[in-house]
RNA sequence: GGCGGCAUAGCCAAGCGGUAAGGCACGGGUCUGCAAAACCCUUAUCCCCGGUUCGAUUCCGGGUGUCGCCUCCA
């Protein structure tokens, strides 16, 4: 079986070729850290996150680049705003990533470069592209000379005429043509700035990607990854930026994933409807969001709601509590009776299937359905073989943690032996078929939120609304 | 204007040449002391019009609708 992947450059769906056997080099751009990441930067972070846990559940290593935009102007405009620096806004937002990134189970990349600690080779980067004539200084600002890379518009096959309407000069600015983009840019008076041949200043948006990608990962990597809209102009420049200077292809494979929406349009601060992840998860659980995101192609758009959540929380329970009840039965059982790995396998199958087509986590979930459903008929039978319902278990969590999902249901409680010692009165209770005191400790433990389910097995308790 | 995505049951969403996966919700049933959880059953002329084909949701052409990129917005 080959693992096919979408991608941008061709637009089409090929067979992924490692420039080195087994090993992954990918680049995801991430996030401008001047406020929480809203639920569109947790797309790409989630989605790519899944790429590289597939990756390395087929046996590759990945080294895995994500970076963070820790100076720009939406970064110097909060910082005068709020009066404190550019890297104390910086820091705070790259911390709460990482929490929010954290608790959708998105791993820690490989490496997490900052562009404030890239300023030597970002630098050096645009000396030698200003040295071979693709840029050019201009008042204190660099611009690339876009016309001169013959290929620019490869990757959003947009010739570069039909590009040129849409360019624009800004005010102050002095291009010599209005498709250049800016290397480096000249510090206003009292901006943060580094010092650099041209005056002092800091680094364009799209020359710190180039930067890193070549600095962490080589001239040439797999992968490079990022939401739809970066594919032009951001990936279109650091295409021209990189491949003028080393004269090699920059990547292999463009991979770009969907928008989300929010009631079918746009989410953008202008419409006011931006939701944060921050906020999004002290109403939701982040794995129900996480499953959200994977319930859908990471190519096509995501409309978002609450509705839709809700829908979520449900089916994403539903996965949860068969694990848990699978294991409510094992708990019983022997623990030595080993596990049926042709069951496993049947399940791996379909769900590598499913993985290797462009990563259709839609039908890689359709298999988690799949095996909660057989484990659920498995467990009516009171005498389910051990070890078929081990790998129930197995296949469920094995390939649940492939999509970063972690499947819970809450039973931690201080108060154990407390529900224990009521657990106890209510079985007495039933024995003596007193229904009605049954009755009153089930609805007491379930206000208390605890949810009493009586199997032949014993009573199984967890916590939960109603 | 240039380039592109999408249009499948009440809702979400796969499939991409051989008469429609999965989930949520609804209804009916089974199990249960009653529940819960679960299982079974039920629910689709695949936006419209042409074309290619023995056969199209799936390919081609044309519409319509919708979302997006071409503004440092993931």
């Amino acid at each position: 079986m080959t693992l096919k992947v979408y991608n941008t450059l061709t637009r089409k769906k090929e067979p992924f070729h490692p420039i080195e056997e087994k090993k992954v080099r990918m680049y995801v751009c991430g996030p401008t850290v001047y406020n929480y990441i809203h639920i569109g930067n947790a797309r790409p972070a989630v989605v790519f996150d899944t790429v590289r846990r597939y990756f390395e559940y087929r046996g590759y290593i990945v080294k895995y680049v994500s970076n963070f935009t820790d100076v720009d102007d939406r970064l110097i405009n909060a910082s005068k705003e709020r009066h404190i620096s550019v890297p104390e806004i910086a820091d705070q937002f790259i911390k709460a990533y990482k929490e929010d990134t954290g608790a959708l189970n998105v791993k820690t990349a490989t490496v997490h470069p900052r562009a404030t600690e890239t300023m030597p080779e970002i630098i050096t980067f645009i000396s030698k592209l200003v040295d071979s004539g693709y840029a050019y200084a201009s008042h204190g600002d660099v611009y690339f000379r876009t016309r001169k890379f013959k290929e620019y518009g490869k990757l959003s096959h947009q010739s570069i005429d039909d590009l040129k309407s849409g360019a624009r000069i800004d005010i102050g600015e002095s291009k010599e043509d209005p498709l250049d983009f800016a290397l480096w840019k000249a510090a206003k008076p009292g901006e943060i700035k580094w010092a650099s041949p041209w005056g002092d200043g800091r680094p364009g948006w799209h020359i710190e990607c180039s930067a890193m990608v070549e600095k962490y990962l080589g001239d040439t990597i797999d992968i490079h990854a990022g939401g739809t809209d970066l594919t032009f102009p951001h990936h279109e420049n650091e295409i021209a930026q990189s491949e003028a200077l080393h004269h090699k292809t920059m990547a292999h494979y463009w991979l770009h994933n969907g928008h989300i929406q929010i009631n079918h349009e746009k989410m953008s601060k202008s419409i006011g409807n931006v939701i944060l992840v921050h906020d999004l998860i002290k109403k939701f659980d982040p794995q129900v969001v996480r499953f959200f995101i994977l319930s859908v192609q990471y190519r096509h758009p995501i409309n978002f709601s609450d509705a839709l959540l809700n829908d979520a929380v449900q089916a994403f329970g539903r996965l949860a509590t068969t694990h848990y009840n699978l294991n409510h039965r094992l708990s019983q059982m022997t623990n030595s009776a080993g596990i049926n790995e042709a069951l496993v396998e049947n399940y791996r199958k379909p769900f590598v299937e499913a993985m290797d087509d462009d990563f259709n986590t839609a039908n890689a979930i359709a298999v988690l359905f799949d095996i909660a459903r057989d484990a659920n008929i498995a467990l009516q039978n009171e005498n389910a073989l051990e070890k078929d319902l081990s790998a129930y278990v197995q296949a469920l969590t094995e390939l649940s943690g492939v999509l970063g999902l972690k499947l819970a249901v809450d039973t931690d409680s201080i108060l154990d032996t407390e529900v224990d010692a009521l657990i106890k009165k209510r079985e007495t209770a039933r024995q003596n078929k007193d229904f009605a005191v049954a009755d009153s400790i089930r609805d007491e433990l379930k206000n208390a939120g605890i949810i009493l389910e009586d199997t032949p097995q014993g009573v199984r308790w967890k916590r939960g609304q109603e």
